[in-house]
RNA sequence: GGGGCCGUAGCUCAAUUGGCUAGAGCAUCGGACUGUCGAUCCGAAGGUUGAGGGUUCGAGCCCCUUCGGCCUCGCCA
């Protein structure tokens, strides 16, 4: 076999005159009847061959078979193309290599669809030739950047003393958190484990046995419908480190994301990074992990609205809820009465919001600045004209209110914000804006359930100063939980941890989980907690949506090499699948089909 | 579990109100061709309209069932 010298996105016009070798695949032929020229494909690029009936005639006969994706070696000479046969899309494109030997190592079967073409392609064609579609070079970035950002991170922590460890696949199921995926044990009968959700409690306990500093690259697992960024099976960056509070995991893992956004995009980010509380975020923008690309904060008029005589935002208020919402720059121009009756009220009645209310800004009759809208009659001049400054609007805005409890109306205002500021055209996609959210709560209560949940985990630490409220006032507890968010999207979160067993147990109370099932589900833990656990905190990050951003795709099965639909079947290999009745017998398991 | 979009040739799409032999581009195959690079030109072949059932003189189109893909709400500590 013709063994190569060089790769396919390598040869420069340097190289003129060097006899050399390549193999790959080929990525397209055109064959004059005289000359045929052959453009060879590898992982590294594109080069032309030229095959001349003159100089080889058998060369030339042979290469007249060849057909897209057939796999060959070729020997020849490299040369310079001449003027005006250069080819400035490729970057071998001054180049060519005259072939004087050429090796068949496969035929191909005709593609089932063109590489090309395949961004239009449907995706379960894509899927289910897989092998097929990584050969595209967008692919084939995707995958290299996801290798470059494994080394960039293995090699940051390895600098600074993390070890990697590995934590077991087969584990614990808790009923916390996620739908775990079961895997059914045949030496325990009747028993199961379940792939890990994360390595949550496990690096903890590496804390207590001293490693100081852990990280992983590490595969979760969590049975849920996935999303367009969302898939079953996801990889995390998991740390976790000894001796430290919020501010020194910070700072570690900013210093990470920028080493990361420089070697990969080229990009310097300016650390430290700005941070926000959770609160400013869930006031401004209504959600905790705010897209900074543009301003447009939102603004609660809830006292305006209250004195007005409209009926729904007397209502509300009077029930408890708020009237908040948002100042479109320049929308009430550009807007329709139907793009914001049918686009923008549906967003916000997806989100659960029961309607949307506007105003246009205009100039009234008296050309003064005034509000004009259906609803304009429920408020007085002096009530509209407070309007207009709460939201510093100008003639030809667009106001949009949303009146709900405060919750509600946030979850609606918050995608409503982004949609009215990706129709106005505010959003650079070039723009990276990164910020820490601090200060969450510990809890967030659950009416239905009628006791607190965890926002982060129930291993997360309360900020000291709020510890006593774990007695009188839980909801207000803030805590040492931080979140890392890339416009609009979080890629990182974590917290530092509760190490001392009364503060852990407190928690669990007011989780409502009992003595004995923290027992039954965490007493491995809890114990281990009680030997010297060293203060601690970690985080991790999503890597899937890291290599989605770095590769700008919003698609997470772009950025994993071999990924699942949304019914968590892989189209390549048909899993999942049934099992032979011997596989069952051997885990005393029986299969009951019901509807 | 709910909502939405989609499924016609290998790929991407078209087909008026239910009406002739379901068309086009690309790919494929054959031929031609002295420098192409999305080669070009000539020709050919290619269909269980996702599957099953129904209505009708007649169904790609209407109805029912079902399979699959994507987006999304719920869910994702």
């Amino acid at each position: 076999m013709l063994k190569r010298t060089h790769n396919c996105g390598q040869l420069r016009i340097e190289d003129a005159g060097k006899d050399i070798i390549l193999s790959g695949w080929v990525d397209s032929y055109r064959d004059h009847g005289n000359l045929v020229f052959i453009d060879l494909r590898d992982r590294e690029g594109i080069t032309q061959l030229v095959f001349n009936p003159e100089t080889q005639p058998q060369m030339h006969k042979l290469s007249r078979q060849l057909r897209c994706e057939w796999v060959i070696a070729a020997s020849g000479k490299v040369r310079h193309r001449g003027e005006g046969l250069v080819n400035p899309k490729l970057p071998t494109g001054e180049i060519e290599v005259l072939i004087d030997k050429l090796e068949i190592l496969n035929s191909a079967e005709t593609p089932p669809f063109e590489l090309d073409n395949a961004e239009d392609v449907a995706e379960e064609t894509r899927l289910k030739y897989r092998y097929i579609d990584l050969r595209r070079p967008r692919m084939q970035d995707i995958l290299r950047v996801r290798h470059k950002v494994t080394k960039v991170t293995r090699d940051f922590f390895d600098s600074r003393g993390f070890w990697e460890i590995e934590t077991p696949f087969l584990g614990k199921s808790t009923p916390e958190g996620a739908r775990d995926f079961l895997v059914p044990s045949r030496l325990c009968s009747g028993n199961f484990y379940a792939l890990p959700q994360s390595p949550q409690l496990f690096k903890q306990v590496l804390m207590v046995s001293g490693v100081d500093k852990y990280f992983q690259i590490v595969r979760c697992f969590r049975d849920e419908d996935p999303r367009a960024d969302r898939q079953a099976e996801f990889t995390q960056i998991d740390v976790e480190m000894s001796f430290v509070e919020s501010d020194d995991v910070i700072s570690v893992h900013e210093q990470l994301v920028a080493k990361i956004w420089k070697e990969i995009l080229g990009v310097d980010v300016k650390l430290p990074l700005r941070r926000m509380t959770y609160k400013q975020a869930m006031d401004d923008y209504g959600i905790d992990r705010p897209d900074l690309r543009f301003d447009m904060k939102l603004k609660d008029i809830s006292a305006l609205a209250g004195a007005s005589e409209f009926k729904v935002f007397a209502d509300t208020i009077q029930k408890g809820g708020i009237v908040k919402g948002l100042c479109a720059v320049g929308g009430g121009a550009k807007f329709s009465r139907s793009d914001i009756e049918k686009t923008f009220t549906k967003v916000v009645t997806d989100f659960g919001a029961k309607g949307l209310a506007w105003f246009k800004v205009v100039k009234n009759e008296q050309g003064d600045i005034d509000l004009s809208s259906n609803l304009v009659k429920f408020f007085t001049p002096e009530q509209r004209k407070a309007i207009i400054e709460k939201f510093s609007a100008n003639v030809n805005d667009l106001i949009l209110l949303v009146a709900d409890k405060e919750a509600a109306a946030n979850k609606a205002l918050a995608p409503l914000r982004l949609k009215v500021g990706r129709d106005l055209g505010l959003i650079d996609d070039k723009a990276y804006e990164l910020l820490w959210v601090i200060d969450f709560p510990l809890f967030e209560w659950n009416e239905n359930e009628k006791r607190y949940d965890s926002l982060h985990h129930p291993f997360t630490a309360p900020v000291p100063e709020d510890i006593a409220k774990l007695d009188t006032d839980p909801a207000n507890i803030r805590s040492q939980a931080y979140d890392i968010i890339v416009n609009g999207s979080e890629i990182g979160g974590g917290s530092v941890r509760i190490h001392q067993p009364e503060i852990q147990a407190k928690v669990f109370d007011l989780l409502k989980i009992t003595k004995q099932q923290a027992q039954d589900r965490f007493g491995f833990f809890l114990q281990a907690l009680k030997f010297g656990a060293p203060p601690h905190g970690g985080i991790a990050f999503g890597l899937d949506r890291l290599v989605m951003f770095l590769t700008g795709t919003d698609n997470i099965r772009d950025v994993i090499a071999f990924p699942k639909t949304q019914k968590g079947q892989c189209l390549l290999t048909d899993a999942p699948s049934g099992v032979e009745p011997a596989q069952l017998d051997e885990l005393n398991l029986r299969v009951q089909t019901h509807h």
